[in-house]
DNA sequence: TGGATGTCATAACCCCACCTTATATCATAT
DNA sequence: ATATGATATAAGGTGGGGTTATGACATCCA
């Protein structure tokens, strides 16, 4: 490219009014200064682009030529720019938002469901990994906003809590007598006890603070959903470790009871994370608002 | 259009490269230019266009969106750039060629043939029109360059004469009679003749021509076309004036006769016109060197 | 662990490209 | 003739966009 691309804003304004001065109006410049950017864009390409007439001027053949990709040019990067001003009003647009756990899903979706509902022009992309990943991805440009499981400590990252979960022991009919009084934890861990996955974030929070009780898990059975460690509780499978605030329809309709705990795993937190280097996009700060603000 | 078109141009770079410094590099210039530059263009759209790394920068998801369109656009004018400079090579483009009669086309015709071979991407565009006309078109720039009958005295405009062409008057067999010895033009016109139709520029050149001798002309027949002047004489439809050196053919092959007059029609000229402002584009002035070279 | 190397950001300065004002010139219209 | 409106030209001032120099970090590698 051997031009300033400036120069073709100008030469596309005066092919459009086949007239120097009536561009430089609207250009707000003056006419002589549009005479001498044609005049040096004319000297750098080395041809004609115009034929001055005594009402205005006139495209030479060279400058027909030149005018279509011009032309186009120009419409397209005002056309970028009114995307960009219409994704600033969440008329258009995307996010893409990491998810920690694919037990925040069933925390986020109605949020999720709200927000598409209001601004269906705004596409959600839903990226699904580790809290360390997504942390990685953030910093890294790949994510608008990422939901993680907290606590996050990159010093990099802002960091909005939304909620606190807390793990909890859930059992079906059959282990219903646990739930008269408060249990310890080792007594709980003598009995089949059902975890999710080892490499899931929750699993290895709690894991991790039992180790640091001393106490090792040997979970009778290993699941892949949140969902499923409420139904295997339901059928008396064993123990469920499940998330509280996740399992309200369980328990509320009696299908599993929560066991007490005399000393319960400290509660964690699900929050926001974004750089702090980076303004959220408006999109993202417009779904951080509806999710916090009820 | 907000801001400096420079600046995209700018910005593609760095979305190419992923780097301010890379993209430095390749536009020659220094990474803080680059740095300010992105930076106001950010500011100046209202939004984040890259996530800054400690190994380059990344777009974000406004950046994505503009990049998409400014991409195009950048390589739309460079496109144009390249087709511009290949329409210098003659590899390309268009040559609008105005030509003053129908006439001038068979002696044109050869010349617009090599040169189509030459250049056969170039593209020739041909317009009949009578001078005037022609002129007035040069100057408000709708052609490159014209073929008119001469003489043209505008100020405006360069003449390049190329050939001469001489009025005579031709006959068939039964007039064969008038060869023998010189005419003058006043006993030809006791005889029928055959003319082109009045609007014709070399009708009317030969009718002012005849009005300021006192010899006004009564045409037995006007036709259309230089061709058809030919074959109605071959015919001995009567006498008919037409451009000798167009006329070879019919001469040599002894179809038609030169009538000798006693005081021939002045000659006349016919050559190419352009604007004396405008330098000749490539393609009109390898046309012009074709035609005259030879 | 501690350079070495790479990234981008910041600050201060500087200069020329570009724009402005003023004027000329020409063509056309009134 | 005069007025109007087009582009061209000349001269001059200024600010934007570049430069250099430096800083702050991250990453890599020995």
């Amino acid at each position: 490219m051997t031009s300033k691309l400036d120069s073709y804003r100008i030469f596309n304004e005066v092919s459009k009014h086949k007239s120097f001065s009536k561009a430089a109006k609207t250009l707000y410049m003056t006419q002589p200064a549009v005479s001498q950017t044609i005049m040096n864009l004319e000297q750098e390409l080395g041809t004609r682009l115009f034929t001055r007439t005594s009402k205005g001027v006139v495209l030479t053949t060279d400058g027909q030529l030149l005018y279509e990709y011009v032309s186009s040019a120009v419409n397209l990067i005002e056309m970028g720019e009114k995307k960009l001003s219409e994704s600033k009003n969440l008329m258009f647009g995307e996010m893409k938002i990491g998810v920690g756990d694919t037990i925040s899903k069933y925390y986020l979706l109605p949020y999720l469901g709200e927000f598409h509902k209001d601004f269906p022009n705004v596409k959600l992309n839903i990226i699904n990994r580790t809290t360390p990943e997504l942390c990685r991805m953030l910093k890294s440009g790949e994510l608008d906003i990422a939901v993680c499981n907290l606590p996050v400590k990159d010093p990099a990252l802002e960091v909005q809590e939304c909620i606190d979960i807390h793990d909890i022991f859930v059992c079906g009919e059959k282990y219903k007598y646990l739930t008269i009084e408060p249990r310890s934890i080792e007594e709980i861990m003598q009995l089949p006890v059902i975890f999710l996955e080892s490499k899931s974030n929750s699993r290895q929070y709690v894991e991790k603070y039992l180790i640091s009780k001393g106490i090792k898990i040997q979970p009778e059975i290993e699941l892949g959903s949140h969902d499923l460690l409420l139904e295997f509780a339901k059928f008396n499978f064993g123990i469920s470790c499940v998330i509280e605030e996740f399992s309200q329809e369980y328990i509320n309709s009696g299908a599993v009871c929560k066991i007490r705990l005399i000393e319960g795993i400290p509660k964690r937190a699900i929050g926001f994370c974004f750089l702090k280097s980076v303004p959220l996009s408006a999109a993202a700060r417009k779904f951080v608002s509806i999710t916090l603000g009820k």
